[in-house]
DNA sequence: ATAATAAGGTCAAGGTCAGACAAAGTCAAG
DNA sequence: CTTGACTTTGTCTGACCTTGACCTTATTAT
C-alpha cells in the first residue's frame, strides 16, 4: 500500500504543517532516507507540490545546495480579483482542482463544498464536452459569484 | 448457479460485511485468486457494486494502484435512488433546483451548498452548451456520488 | 585560474497497474 | 434452432511510478 511517491509526500507535508510556512532539505539526503533515486524527488514535487496547489519549488545546486518548499500563503482576500482573473476564460481540471484546495486553505469553502464543488466540475463529468475548459470556467464563476452575493447570510 | 462472477461478488462482500465500511483491493491480484481476466474484475463491479445498490467505486492506475469499494450507508440509499433514478438521463434547470430544494429541506445539503451547486448548474452559466440537460444531470450526479462518498469525514 | 567535488535538474526508458471495448462463449426462453 | 441477456476473455491504451544516464551550477582545494 502506498507506493514511495505517497510516502515522501506524506514525509513533506508532515514536516510543512508544523506552523512552518517553508522547509528546507536535501534532495541526496531525503532520496538515501527513502532508498530511492534522487529524481524521484522531483518527481515528487513536480507532482505533488505544483503552483495549482499552492506551493512553490526553489533550489540551488552545488555545494550546500538545497530545496525549499514553500508553502504560498494563499491571497484569497479578493474573491472577485479570481473571478475575473483566473477564471475568465477557460481553466483545465487540475488548475480548478489547484483552485478549490486553495479556496479551501483560505476557508472560503469547506472540505465538503470543495469536494461538490470538484465533482461537478471533473474531467469526469464534462467529458462529454469539447469546450470544457470554458464551461468549468463558467461554472465557477457562477459559484464563487454566488458565494460573494450571499456573504452576509452565510455569516449566521 | 454460482459463475466466476457471482463467486467475486461474494468474495467481496464477505469482506466489506466484517464491520468494514470500504475495503481496497489490488485488480490483478483478485484476478489471479479467481484465475481469470482482470477485465472481470471490472465486469463484476459494474454489474453488482453500483451506486444504484449503494456501493461507490474509486481507484487509481499505475504502481500501488488499487480499486477501493466504499458501501454507502443506507441513509444515504435516498440518494443513490436520485441518482439513477432522477439523474440518469438529463435534467433541465427548473427540475434541477426543484430537487436542490429536496434536498435542502431534506438537510442533505446546507444553504451554502445549495446556492453553489445552483449557481454551477444554472441555465446561465451552461447557455453556450446545445446538450445542458445532459451535463447538468451528470454534474449533479457526481456531485451527490461525491456526497455519499465522503459522509463518514463529514461527521467531523 | 583551474580542477575537483558536491550538489541539484532533465529526460527518456521501462515497469506496474486499472480502464475501455470488443469478441467470443453460455444458457434459458420462445 | 434462434435470439438475446448475461458472462468471460483478450487486447490495447493510458495513468502513474521508478530508475539511471547525463547535464548544469555552485563551492572548494590546488
Amino acid at each position: 500500500m502506498s507506493g514511495i511517491s505517497d510516502n515522501i509526500e506524506r514525509f513533506i507535508l508532515s514536516l510543512l504543517s508544523d506552523q512552518d510556512e517553508a522547509i528546507e532539505l536535501q534532495r541526496n539526503e531525503l532520496a538515501q532516507h527513502f532508498r530511492c533515486a534522487p529524481s524521484q524527488i522531483n518527481y515528487v514535487l513536480s507532482t505533488r507540490f505544483t503552483v495549482a496547489r499552492g506551493y512553490v519549488i526553489e533550489s540551488r545546486r552545488g555545494g550546500n545546495g538545497y530545496i525549499r518548499i514553500v508553502r504560498v500563503p494563499s491571497e484569497m482576500g479578493d474573491l472577485s480579483k479570481i473571478v475575473t482573473v483566473q477564471l475568465s476564460g477557460e481553466i483545465d481540471e487540475a488548475s480548478a482542482y489547484g483552485l478549490l484546495e486553495q479556496l479551501l486553505r483560505a476557508e472560503v469553502i469547506t472540505a465538503r463544498e470543495c469536494r461538490l464543488l470538484a465533482a461537478t466540475v471533473s474531467e469526469n463529468a464534462l467529458k462529454p464536452f469539447p469546450a470544457r475548459d470554458v464551461l468549468r470556467a463558467g461554472m465557477l464563476r457562477g459559484a464563487l459569484t454566488a458565494l460573494m452575493l450571499n456573504q452576509e447570510e452565510d455569516a449566521r
